[in-house]
DNA sequence: GCCCGGCTTTCACTGGATGAAAACGTGGGG
DNA sequence: CCCCACGTTTTCATCCAGTGAAAGCCGGGC
């Protein structure tokens, strides 16, 4: 693949899913390993489309194009194939309901069961949107404890994103509570791992049992 | 761009774009016009590379790699959330319809009313269009004051830059004229807030009101 | 002014890309 | 069962798009 223009093309892609979202023609050649000029031939070609824009300091990000695409990228039937042992031996382990849940159309989209949960008001979620996905279709309010200001929102996703993991206490239904984790792939969150839980049967390892699967997860995604 | 690798690879990700989310390797070829065995070897290097996968009946969708590429884009994170305060102040006070809208597919897509207006026809469009958005989908005349001559739009365009600020009267649909400011972000353009109200509005403010909207987005993006 | 780093253009060479043709697989109609 | 039709995959001789070293260009620092 390396030695073919598409893969050229790609890896220069790649050279903006982990790092800073803006990166310098002579950034991207010393990622990617092209020479300079070969380098420049592929932006041209990126921006041109719409993968890449320009910035008005010369650096590049990604572009509408690519946003555009990923909108548009159905879920992946892949990704609930390999998460699935990882869910049963978290229900085996806590309990509850475990899930993956990827972002669609604002809302979080629960493979396993099928069901789409508000991005503001549930773990999974949240974990969506702390990394980028949204907006969320519609913030209201489901129980006396869902949080709707803005401000202590954000103050939360902020706390998300630094510890990698999201909880919903009865902010979504009385009588339950959910935890969730991030599913990296490439460094980009892709997916979120949940269990959701009876208040009656709180279980204090769930953080890290959510976190444990949503990394296993993550890393069958590279393999696969 | 059709003649290069890098222009095939990309007509087979367009053809993702518009339909049906999963494609028979015959469907690509055609909506992309490239021989059968070009399109397969596009495709394969997509599947490799993780911007396409395989479904179990032998067609092709998008792919995890281009999901978190669009999730890893930056920009609108929230671009509608962090700009509806200010679309909602707009509203009350000049009246009429406030949106913003960013460059897709040689239009200017409206993320409050979902609309896709011409680039070239409407306040919005042309902000984008003077900022190097563009080429315009179809340059079409939608009205009898719709301009079509490349040299007078090329003229406003200029005055756009210098200005800021982005009218059309009724070049889109009689009776409605529009105004509309660029958003920056690090120095670039990468939406547009318009107003578009009814001729028979009066609108003496409007053009001042949307520089500020933009001008608060804009500071909000900065801000995120 | 001079230098230095990064961006862009040029150009002769070459190896990856190309697509017609043929082989392969599969399903279904007679 | 055979044969046909259709979609997919492989092959291979041809050739042109892609390549990258080198040189030119621009701007900013000293």
């Amino acid at each position: 693949m390396a030695g073919s223009v598409a893969g050229r093309v790609f890896s220069v892609l790649d050279a903006f899913a982990g790092g800073p979202d803006t990166l310098r023609l002579t950034e991207i050649a010393r990622r990617t390993g092209l020479p300079v000029p070969t380098a420049l031939r592929m932006v041209r070609e990126l921006v041109v489309w719409g993968g890449l824009e320009r910035a008005a300091d010369g650096s590049y990000r990604l572009g509408t194009r690519i946003r555009a695409l990923g909108a548009a990228a159905p879920c992946p039937r892949g990704l609930l194939d390999l998460a699935l042992p990882s869910l049963r031996a978290l229900t085996t382990r806590i309990g509850g309901h475990a899930d993956i849940a990827v972002p669609s159309d604002g809302t979080a989209l629960c493979l396993v069961s099928g069901a789409r949960l508000p991005l503001h008001a549930t773990a999974a979620g949240k974990v969506l949107l702390a990394h980028g996905h949204g907006p969320p279709a519609a913030v209201r309010r489901h129980t006396p404890y869902t949080l709707t200001a803005p401000g202590a929102l954000n103050t939360q996703l902020a706390r998300i994103r630094e510890t990698g993991l999201a909880a919903s206490h009865e902010e979504y239904r009385l009588g339950e509570l959910s935890y969730a984790a991030p599913v990296l792939r490439d460094g980009a969150t892709v997916a979120a791992v949940s269990v959701t839980l009876p208040t009656s049967m709180p279980y204090d390892r769930a953080g890290a049992a959510v976190r444990e699967a949503a990394g296993v997860i993550g890393r069958a995604l590279a393999g696969a």
